[in-house]
DNA sequence: GGATTTTTAGGACATTTGTCCCATTTAGGA
DNA sequence: TCCTAAATGGGACAAATGTCCTAAAAATCC
């Protein structure tokens, strides 16, 4: 539900000195999609919603990122324009480094570049399961799950953005919260 | 729909000799979902279908691979069990090395190296497109676009495996078929 | 404190999709 | 060529989800 990386935030003290930090409050959108970025983040505290907004101007969210979560690398690695949003969830603090620093430090720090391997792998890992569960099961069956891993984390996410992570409107999602107690 | 990726293809031609390959036979399964692998595959030719199967016997298909992709690197990467089975669509030539020649390769050849951290990159791409498509537009919007992408390819998919492509039922596949036209 | 905006809840009806089933067509094997 | 199995097409009904709308509750601002 909310992914985190510990491994690449330790990793991250060690290089402190050599990145700039910032603070972004809740709300604020670190990440347009479609724009160009010249920087990668690294999420130190908080959590943000990384979003693709379609052209019908439904929202889907894809993951929510927490500590040690890279944000922009895609575009780094792949010199394209963003596929997605970022936005804070929580206040965040963020480490800064531009691309050219980021494709730097793959090339050089063998670390660095085994973490960033087994981040995008389990990306890719846990976007699959995501979407195959989406569509071969019915809500219903989901969200008991859902809720569950909620009661895990502290924090209460609101029915809207709840309802933009499993990908169906606020209406249907109020209904099954209902009906299945 | 299918991808490819001909950068890794070349690599891949450069190393000959020092990989296997293996030919697989339409509808033979090369990789079985929750096994544990020993090796990493790479298509030199053919198509196959990646696909996930849930506890409700339903799969679901995340994409169709072919020349120059990679299969079980996630896995290799991550040292975990397969999360998806793979089968052979068209009759496929694969390389195959053991997952520690591929970790090797990955650690001593930087142009691999880059190459793999791109299709990582292209991967959560992909799939964060396509899940957001699938959860955000209504099947009669996506299909037309799907068609159009079918015609450019020559193979012809069963029915089966594209209502298990864009996860519906084959009765609601056909049911869009008939009637938008 | 009162006004305003955001969030939450849910009724009523339309649309989409699934399930179950059966008939027809197609492809392959003996 | 005949037989069987797989693939296709679609009817009828049920279940899931969306859309539109309205009202209450909660949060925010001045």
């Amino acid at each position: 539900m909310i992914r985190k990386n510990l491994q690449l935030l330790q990793l991250m003290e060690t290089l402190e000195g050599k990145t700039i930090q910032r603070n972004i409050s809740v709300g604020q959108r670190l990440i347009h999609q479609g724009e160009s970025l010249t920087n990668v983040y690294i999420i130190r505290s908080g959590i943000a919603k990384c979003f693709i907004t379609e052209d019908n101007g439904k929202d889907y969210i894809l993951e929510f990122l927490g500590e040690g979560e890279v944000l922009g690398e895609i575009e780094a690695i792949r010199k394209q324009q963003t596929l997605c949003s970022v936005e804070a969830v929580t206040p965040l603090v963020v480490y800064i480094m531009s691309n050219a620093q980021f494709l730097d430090l793959l090339r050089t720090m063998p670390d660095f570049n085994i973490v960033i391997l087994e981040l995008l792998a389990t990306r890719v890992a846990n976007s699959s399961i995501k979407s195959a569960r989406q569509q071969l099961y019915t809500l219903s069956e989901i969200l008991p799950q859902l809720l569950t891993m909620l009661d895990a984390q502290k924090i209460t996410f609101t029915k809207q953005d709840l309802a933009e992570y499993v990908g169906i409107s606020v209406r249907s999602l109020n209904r099954l919260l209902k009906e299945p107690g």
